[in-house]
DNA sequence: AAGTGGTCTAGACCACGGG
DNA sequence: CCGTGGTCTAGACCACTTG
């Protein structure tokens, strides 16, 4: 057999949960020991790949009895903000987002309506605006509003903005987003973002305040996104114990 | 010297960075290789360390070049849902949270004003409904809305509704949560809770419903707590590359 | 006592980034 | 090319749960 890496094998896992081959009857998966006549593999490759499946909710693992699968949630509906982090915002999923319009500027350090968390700059610096609205199964779902680092991006097409824009920078540009810090907060719509959602203004809005960083660390985007509170859920599965 | 767990490693590597003592100038940590020379500890017991400070947004590690330090956030004034998971919910840090009024009460299966995600109840299952409005530095700023399983919880004594249950439940009955779903909302209001908050109803308020288990897999609360959105800001870290 | 997951060691090789 | 972090192996011992 050949060897196996750790998403392998993480893989392999999942797909037997699905299958129902894994577990008995109790939900029981089998320890680890056996696990590894199963897979080519030594047991911290093993470890690193049940390790994941806890941090995704998938298994829980107790001392002294055993791994135990869970139910599953209802991913397709929800916003996964959790551990695994697969890859982009709201892209995950089959779900059918769309840009059903947007703005695209320049604009200087003191028109921006927010700033990062961390990074100052200079009152000369500039950041590419983008605003976004987007719908979600043709409904109106979320107000996305960017503010790209120039110097980091270069230019955006106006390809790229209609979809992911992390994907089409990964693509297009070889960035690769490193981490993002995130804000979420619930705040009072305006009046115009109230109006994209047909609701009132001073409704209520789930809001994410992101700030992304390269893999080297550098600052690359900072963004605010309004959703639609009747349609937005964000959900984490949150592991205590070691 | 004695050997060392993960966690001291962790807490030593954090004082470092406090300190400023560890990382250079320009935020360089020295690289693993030098580090395993200033600890006793295999290679193994330092990275899993690495890993936990990558997670906390502590530090950043990048193949080829090295691992640096990262600005931090105001960690004080947020709340922490991210991948650390050290303790409870919001008792986090030094925050001044204290409950101004409460109501404890047995209620049935239908009475429930909302449901765990996952488990299925029997109609005469009964929980115990906690109703707790709690001030931050005296000023309103939560409606906790909790409902115990009572063959898992026993009794709620009135001291411990005054404080974080999740620490009262470990203390006094040794009961560990192993881990938690979130699921997080922007909502609207009602009156009752607009006047605790002294705000209109309509008005938004950030929600975030809670599933906790035991570390065994059994659900033993689940509740959704009203933030005022003023005050409140959940803060996340995503670590995205391995 | 037996079996489970949790921690830790020592060592090897791989993949990436920068001179 | 060299030094960096990333992956993986084989093995040992510990801590916990259950009978």
């Amino acid at each position: 057999m050949e060897k196996l890496s750790i998403d392998q094998v993480v893989a392999k896992l999942i797909q037997g949960i699905e299958n129902k081959t894994l577990a008995n009857a109790e939900g029981k998966l089998p320890s680890e020991r056996e696990l590894l006549g199963l897979y080519p593999i030594s047991r911290y490759t093993l470890r690193q790949a049940l390790n994941q499946l806890s941090k995704m909710g998938w298994i829980y693992q107790m001392q002294g009895r055993g791994s135990y699968v869970r139910g599953q949630n209802n991913h397709s509906t929800l916003i996964d903000q959790g551990d695994l982090g697969s890859n982009e915002d709201l892209t995950r999923g089959e779900k059918n987002i769309q840009t059903v319009h947007y703005t695209k500027r320049i604009i200087t350090y003191g028109e921006a309506l927010f700033l990062p968390s961390q990074k100052q700059f200079g009152p000369e610096q500039t950041f590419i605006e983008l605003k976004r609205y987007r719908t979600l199964d043709n409904k109106p779902y979320l107000i996305d509003h960017s503010y790209y680092i120039p110097e980091v991006v270069g230019d955006i097409s106006d390809a790229m903005v209609r979809g992911s824009m992390f994907e089409a920078l990964e693509k297009e540009k070889q960035l690769q987003v490193g981490f993002i810090d995130k804000f979420i907060q619930s705040d009072a719509l305006t009046a115009t973002q109230a109006e994209f959602f047909r609701l009132e203004e001073g409704m209520p809005t789930l809001t994410v305040r992101d700030d992304s960083y390269l893999r080297n660390g550098e600052l690359l985007a900072f963004s605010k996104i309004y959703y639609d509170y009747r349609l937005a859920t964000l959900y984490m599965h949150k592991k205590l114990v070691k």
